[in-house]
DNA sequence: GTGTGTGCAAAAGGTTTGCAAGAAA
DNA sequence: TTTCTTGCAAACCTTTTGCACACAC
């Protein structure tokens, strides 16, 4: 939690009211050495049993949408029943573990850069994802 | 219809059995000459609306997943409340329009070859996937 | 005090399931 | 007749919504 006031001035000049549930957030969140990947369950599940603290789930639902609206969260395209959602917004790549539902980054150089050769009359790219999936050998394929 | 012999052929030697519903869902899907993306609700439209005929949504899910396993589609890797499908079942990726939900295949040289430089331990690459979302030049990013 | 944010419960939307009736082999 | 498939409704899960109350400013 020592990083209170940071999350602090970080919600205020983006227009966000600090409350404690926002910086509960923003502790569990971002409070942390390396990337975090996580559904709306996941950080639930965090809050309310590895904390015992209790957020509305709409709160977190609405916390969560500010927070990528605003930039401080990427949300991960797989096809799945929920969302997911990633703390590292740079421009990355993922793996995806299909046994045990788990993304892992990819880091700069893991995959080359992609140029795109087709262009869409009228529109703009707006972002490029790749998806690897990965499973034990002996997996069926997805 | 004109294709419905095949069809009959594909679902036997699979061990499915060709019933009604089975062949008029092959028949929207297969009966084309382009790809076809969908989802599940636009194909349950397409058979009550434009053909006319019901078929339950439960056996519309049923087929569809049955003819994903068997490999006749693919599922597409998309941040979405829904599933996308695409009858296009070769290596190919997709551009995604953000202001009208669709989907566009790109064609073999629109995008280089992926090479995955890293390995996850004791896991094979399934699939490698690309999505660009596209938009129109004034809209906001995802 | 004013405007935002929170929490609860209800609702919505997509998907799955259980089971009885029907069709294919 | 045996096994697979269908259809319906109910259940399930994630996400959204409406509204009264509470909190930040």
């Amino acid at each position: 939690m020592h990083k209170n006031n940071e999350f602090i001035d970080k919600l205020r000049s983006s227009g966000l009211r600090p409350t404690k549930q926002r910086l509960k957030i923003c502790d569990v969140l971002f409070n942390r050495e390396k990337t975090f990947h996580f559904t709306i369950n996941d950080l639930a599940k965090i809050i309310s049993h590895q904390l015992n603290e209790k957020i509305s789930l709409a709160t977190v639902y609405n916390t969560i949408h500010a927070f990528k609206n605003k930039g401080y969260l990427k949300e991960i395209s797989i096809n799945s029943d929920k969302s997911y959602f990633d703390t590292n917004i740079t421009n990355h790549h993922h793996f995806f573990d299909e046994d045990t539902h788990q993304l892992i980054d990819c880091e700069e150089g893991d995959i080359e850069n992609i140029s795109v050769k087709k262009n869409i009359t009228g529109k703009k790219i707006k972002s490029v994802e790749v998806l690897i999936k990965v499973a034990s050998d002996n997996q069926n394929q997805n």
